[in-house]
RNA sequence: GCGCCUGUAGUGAAGGGGUUAUCACAAGAGGUUUCCAACCUCUUGUCCCGGGUUCAAAUCCCGGCGGGCGCACCA
């Protein structure tokens, strides 16, 4: 078993058995687009549905559910149209490609900025050389968008759109709805599961790196002046875990320790974001990903995402060697600030309601329209509202006021009154912050299945199990008539129509071959349970329990295997 | 997007300008006193796509598509 070939084989067992395939194969085959054959379609459902259910078991986490395509008005508040629109800068000489604004790091202050004409320009004044050939001779900047855009509506004059890069903006958009639904009172979350698009210039390994993925993410709302978390994280998150904090941070390195105590040490600097760290390590390890393959690596700050302030990767280690499966963000306000901005709504905050009430008193000026109407005539209306506007103490008259169109009016005593105001605040609006695990499921399947994948050498020949968590194995038991025939072959149709109409158990029959053959098949994709139908079940209704991880076998009447399949328990009969 | 390597049944491989393309495993039918990949008989199924060279191309050449690795990219 040279461990070289180790993903070679594991990748052909998952074509031969219907795990995940190249999509439209008969075609040639797209690059970054795979498909989940009858056993993978499964296992990813089982894996989505244990991910919400882990999130939404405590009451505070709802599910929504919106459209893939996105206006782009959407998109260019979020920041993606901007951040997607990178320049690529293509050597003349050697053709390599690289990103504008990385060439010239250091010669301006924001390089994002620029667009195509500015960057060549500071390109070719500076004498840039190629990376790659030394040459200075560039081609011109072009953007390089890895969105899938398209239109909404199928004649002229559609509404420009882009296929989402992310679920998270369908939270964003549901925040007024999520803010009713939860009686206006933070903290609270909302999760999504389904596809996202991404242009990418090189799909590779893979199901790692695709073009349209299965993402899931959390979007959880706190008031950032009460974060949730301080009070400490519960008895499960002192599991010892591999954190890297950032690298040009307080307290760089590897460090071995428990999310809390990463915490408590100010490596983890938000008590949500550990609280996530920590829930994130708890789902994985519970779908059969290797706690001692999960890592935490904080994001250094200048590889931080545009939107993020805080942002710890949670990596696996596989056989493409450490991948980021998972990407915990605090996205702080950016986004409802964002959208509240370039949409117009006030919708997307939260009220903090004072302890007790504050009372405020406080000087305005009203503005006096008998005498501004007559003064400034059509600028009037701006006039006033520019007084009612003024924040802090009013300034003494005369002033100079400012006016929405840069232009500027002398105020006197006799436009504005000056109003004493007392009253009772009971407290304020503001912006929710947000903390956001975002998991890339096709990379979390791939690694449990390989962390599930096990070669044992039963003679000389390589022998496939599958060890699958029961959570997420494609069928919870195999049927197995010993004979195919006497009888055999009934009472196993039988047990699988009743096993079958139990809700949400996959049961498959298998009589093809011998009962070792039929074993091995079962092991090979992770089947848990083996229940063998023999001669003795003939005369006595009994059957034989086989457990996939350690070959051992018992014994047990089917009303007894039926009610401990209904409740989810059949480990309980060993 | 560039460079190097590469593409043969479901999977893994062998071969290779010339009759009907080979093998193993898998799959299907049947047989078999089959509880850990047993055996026997039969069966199905393959040269990525397009163009070129040639009397003849799965084989050589070019292009495309896919895969691997490296460079670049990966919010």
């Amino acid at each position: 078993m040279p461990e070289s070939r180790r993903l070679d084989r594991l990748t052909s067992m998952m074509r031969r058995r219907g795990i995940v395939f190249p999509s439209f194969e008969i075609y040639g085959g797209v690059a970054g687009l795979v498909d989940y054959g009858p056993v993978g379609a499964t296992i990813k459902r089982k894996v989505v549905e244990c991910w919400i259910d882990h999130w939404t078991s405590e009451g505070d986490i709802v599910e929504i559910d919106s459209p893939t395509i996105t206006p782009k008005s959407v998109l260019v508040a979020s920041g993606h149209v901007g951040e997607f629109n990178d320049y690529m800068s293509e050597c003349r000489t050697c053709d390599s490609a690289f990103r504008s604004d990385h060439l010239i790091e250091g010669m301006h202050e924001n390089p994002d900025s620029l667009d195509g004409g500015e960057l060549d320009s500071i390109i070719s004044s500076n004498n840039i050389p190629c990376p790659n050939c030394d040459d200075p001779e560039w081609a011109e900047a072009r953007p390089m968008n890895l969105m899938f855009p398209t239109t909404i509506g199928a004649m002229g004059g559609g509404r420009e759109a882009y296929m989402r890069p992310e679920t998270a903006q369908g939270m964003f958009m549901l925040y007024p709805s999520l803010y009713r639904h939860f009686k206006q009172k933070l903290p609270f979350g909302a999760v999504q599961t389904g596809r996202g698009y991404r242009n990418e210039i090189s799909p590779r390994q893979g199901m790692i790196r695709l073009r349209e993925f299965n993402m899931a993410e959390l979007e959880y709302f706190i008031d950032p002046e009460n974060p949730p978390g301080k009070s400490g994280l519960d008895q499960t998150h002192g599991e010892i875990v591999e954190m890297i904090s950032d690298p040009e941070g307080e307290s760089p390195g590897n460090h071995r320790i428990s999310i809390q105590s990463a915490l408590n040490d100010g490596i983890v600097k938000h008590p949500t974001v550990a609280s996530f760290l920590a829930r994130t390590y708890e789902f994985l390890v519970k779908i059969g990903i290797d706690g001692e393959r999960i890592r935490f690596r904080q994001h250094a700050g200048s590889e931080m995402a545009h939107y993020a302030s805080d942002c710890w990767d949670c990596e696996i280690h596989g056989e493409y060697g450490w991948i980021e499966c998972v990407g915990i963000a605090n996205r702080t306000c950016h986004d409802l600030e964002s959208h509240e901005a370039y949409s117009g709504t006030n919708l997307l905050r939260a009220w903090r309601q004072f302890e007790s009430p504050r009372k405020v008193s406080k000087e305005v000026l009203s503005p006096n329209g008998s005498v501004i109407g007559p003064i400034f005539r059509q600028k009037a209306g701006e006039v006033a509202s520019a007084i009612s506007g003024l924040e802090g103490t009013p300034p003494p008259t005369p002033f100079k006021l400012a006016l929405e169109d840069g232009s500027e009016v002398e105020i006197t005593s006799e436009m504005v009154t000056l109003k004493k105001e007392e009253g009772n605040v009971h407290g304020e609006w503001f912006t929710p912050h947000v903390i956001e695990p975002a998991f890339g499921i096709d990379r979390i399947i791939w690694h449990v299945l390989d962390h599930a994948f096990t070669e044992d050498g039963k003679d000389s020949e390589d022998y496939v199990t599958l060890r699958l968590n029961e959570r997420v194995c494609p069928y919870d038991l195999s049927i197995l008539p010993l004979f195919d025939k006497d009888g055999m072959d009934e009472l196993a149709n039988s047990l699988l129509s009743e096993i079958l109409s139990i809700r949400g158990v996959q049961v498959n029959l298998d009589s093809t071959g011998s009962i070792g053959k039929r074993y091995a098949r079962a092991d090979e994709i992770g089947v848990p349970w083996a229940v063998t139908v023999d001669h003795s079940s003939l005369v006595d209704g009994t059957v034989t329990i086989r457990n996939r991880d350690n070959q051992q076998q018992i014994r047990v009447g089917t009303e007894k295997l039926i009610s401990h399949i209904e409740s989810g328990d059949i480990s309980s009969l060993f």
